[in-house]
DNA sequence: ATCATGTGTGCGCAAGTGTTGACAAACAGA
DNA sequence: TCTGTTTGTCAACACTTGCGCACACATGAT
């Protein structure tokens, strides 16, 4: 099977810190690790870094080598699993879904609601 | 709909066996704790109970008690918050994210679903 | 009231996870 | 070449999480 697929990016997207930085990489086109570290003042280089493994194993980042940097991206495939699992669950509420989507998609520029990262 | 609820949300939808649990409820109306525990054979009554505890303080399932029974159904409203990380970071892609919920829920006849297709 | 059933909770243990600090590799510039 | 910068990896620590067992609680049946 290949869940593992899915698992290991709900595991990825568990950790507040991780889902921080997939948005600000989002945010961005693309953001070299030390930029990203810079972003998190409370985090170290190391706890980025492993983060970022994480979320390059799990998919959700790209990893474009240039000389000794190292500039991250986010990938757009794996939202497809988190959907594939949404739609197998909330299939009695899909048109709610899809309209949420939609409605977001729809409007060009940034959705207003912004995603809300708590704790610190 | 606080949001520091997607915290809660997404650790709890980092685990399998609660992914399973939720999509075992998602395929029934109702279930009962027993009849969920009963579908784990390599889990006890305990760790499924903690699962649903979970599940419940994160808002994805709720609770009906009926007499010394407790029956569980999914809630649907807790996406909205997965689908909000979603869109805030998958911008660029949300086109295919709209065209994939969508046709997942055309796709078939949703069971439960009450499609409204009336004026156009 | 007494017993049986369904279920949650507290406790203790095993396993997994995140953070830190030190070290090593790759590369640019002098 | 040597030096400084950028970054990843390894070992060790503390923290968190999941599990089963026993028990307590609530409810229905006898």
């Amino acid at each position: 099977m290949a869940p593992s697929d899915s698992d290991a990016i709900f595991s990825a997207l568990a950790d507040p810190t991780r889902r921080a930085i997939l948005s600000l990489v989002g945010e961005h086109e693309e953001l070299t690790a030390g930029e990203i570290a810079a972003h998190f003042d409370s985090l170290g280089r190391t706890a980025v870094s492993s983060h970022l493994r994480i979320l390059r194993l799990a998919g959700l980042v790209a990893e474009r080598r240039d000389g000794r940097f190292r500039h991250y991206s986010v990938t757009s495939t794996p939202a497809d699993a988190v959907v594939a699992f949404l739609t197998s669950v909330y299939q009695n509420s899909l048109e709610q879904l899809a309209s949420a989507v939609q409605g977001a998609a729809t409007s060009e520029d940034i959705p207003a609601g912004r995603v809300e990262e708590r704790s610190a």
